[in-house]
DNA sequence: GTATTACTTAGCATTATGGCTAAGCATGAT
DNA sequence: ATCATGCTTAGCCATAATGCTAAGTAATAC
């Protein structure tokens, strides 16, 4: 499988989870610490810790240290290959609901003769 | 956590996986058998109807049986909510960029003085 | 210099996922 | 009636995912 099939099954997969989903909407807003992140999600640092290396590696967000503070952002353009990959679909599935409709006038004009 | 939320959940879950997707793409030309599913991808049966299963639960599938053949085809309308989930974050994640722009610019502007 | 804060690492428990084989069951062909 | 086909179920194995605690480390505050 193509490289940009890795990347699309990471991206999806970090996004199935609800937590991390909910982690992306409160970085949309302003970046923000690994603790203040975690605050809401009443979750232990390690887990967040956790989510976050997800969050990363498909590409979603950058951190970076300063002092003894990690500073969590999005990154604006990680969403992408998900809208493309979407708007691909879209269009293959139009294409068929269209062929459907062809076949269901088709055996209507059939019906009237 | 609210139920569409869930929904979400199980929707990006079940785009995460290659074979998967492939086997969307591939029902998006035509409804096709679970056999006939089965052939590329190289996986025995109960491992397809395994995926089957995830797609089905996630939406985006509907499988009927006929005789000894089950027949499967897509729900065209089921990507929508993973659309609106994106389409959502990237109004939020432009209005970040914007903030962003705005505070470069502002620092730009001091930096002139 | 000691304590606190903010992560980080290591490791554990539980559950989920993705693959398999083997055996079952219903339908269609002979 | 018998056999082949097409799915289905049950159950196993290995790995990955999601949570935790406990014990680090490094930067800051006192």
């Amino acid at each position: 499988m193509a490289k940009h099939d890795t990347d699309l099954s990471l991206l999806f997969h970090a996004l199935a989870d609800p937590t991390r989903r909910s982690m992306l909407t409160k970085l949309a807003e302003t970046p923000v610490s690994v603790t203040d992140l975690a605050g809401p999600t009443g979750l232990r640092l390690p887990t967040v810790m956790r989510h976050l290396s997800v969050l990363e590696e498909a590409g979603l967000i950058t951190t970076a240290k300063d002092g003894r503070v990690r500073t969590c952002a999005i990154v604006p353009e990680a969403l992408v290959p998900a809208r493309t990959w979407l708007d691909e679909q879209r269009a293959l599935w139009e294409a068929q609901l269209n062929r459907l409709d062809a076949f269901v006038m088709q055996a209507m004009k059939g019906r009237e003769e």
